[in-house]
DNA sequence: GTCTATAAAGGGATAGAC
DNA sequence: GTCTATCCCTTTATAGAC
């Protein structure tokens, strides 16, 4: 690949990288294109050689956050449910101080307000989920559920504004996903 | 009370309940004042001798959805968690179909990016949600459950594109909620 | 491909008449 | 209290130089 072709590629993906860390803490709306290319160290017309759009750029960088979640969390070694119920639903994910924070509960009502193509693409996502979840549930209603928990109740959390009744809320909820793990021991 | 008095508090109500039906569906950032005194059938002049600011309405007019949602839940006359969970995560609520819709769960990612004020009051409502699936479970950790299966629930259903895996995900969360009932029979 | 400059639109908030 | 008119700022998207 030339040197030019590859530029543009580090340039898009450090768009990407950008709009996935500011989307997913401040929503689409709250986060304007100039903000993204400044994170990105570029100017605002530079943009457009990228993406066609806003929206565009939305549904690509949902994808992008979603990767980088599942990369952070395979690094935690988390093969089982419970054990991977523990970092998400943990205070460092509903906090923040995770560099890469899941965009299906951070985004959840977000993608209510957007087109066709960034509802696919969530939906998108969300399946790779519920795959990760069936593969370690007894059945696919408890994958559903755990999902259900997982996402919701990280959702929740977040809004909650009394500390302690979200602590207690995400251990509630790790406490029903691990209910519904597979007993092999 | 006076004529005029009257008059103010039922223009105010007026435009709560229109920023109510509006803030529920379509977000913040999405709902202008125009919009909602146009619904009210006003002009946006008048809306800021009603109030301080679109932040304040927000405050004010996730209390009204919530006070109505809860009117409506009681004309159906749930009054144990399953029959409850089986119209909240139900596909009317899901898709609009009715008239007032739960704003904890149709606005659970956009509290995030407002103020304290209102993510105050969010607050506040959760913990009047709570209460009321806290009677009818068995312990405080299985109200927190089921709280997440429901509002958790709805907004994933909500925000997914896929027809079937929607319902899919609504009768699992009805199940687990029902499983966190209290057996009385 | 990236930059600066600018067009074009929308919306929050205020002023003043009635 | 409600109206019309306006100010002012932000933001998306485009044009054109380099």
């Amino acid at each position: 690949m030339a040197w030019h072709k590859q530029h543009k590629v580090n340039s898009k993906d450090k768009i990407l990288a950008s709009a996935a860390a500011l989307f997913t803490r401040h929503g689409f709306e709250k986060v304007s294109i100039n903000q993204v290319m400044a994170s990105a160290k570029m100017t605002r017309g530079a943009f457009y050689s990228h993406f066609e759009s806003k929206s565009d750029l939305y549904a690509q960088a949902i994808i992008k956050a979603a990767v980088l979640a599942k990369q952070q969390q395979l690094e935690q070694c988390s093969d089982d449910l419970r054990t991977m119920s523990l970092t998400y639903l943990s205070a460092e994910h509903r906090d923040e101080k995770l560099e890469n924070l899941c965009p299906l509960a951070f985004l959840v009502t977000d993608i209510n307000q957007q087109d066709e193509v960034v509802k696919n693409t969530y939906t998108k996502i969300f399946k790779g989920f519920i795959e990760q979840t069936q593969s370690l549930t007894q059945s696919k209603s408890a994958a559903l559920q755990s999902a259900a928990l997982l996402i919701g109740g990280l959702a929740l959390a977040k809004a909650i504004n009394d500390h302690a009744l979200s602590d207690d809320l995400l251990i509630a909820c790790q406490t029903g996903v691990t209910e519904l793990t597979v007993r092999n021991d």
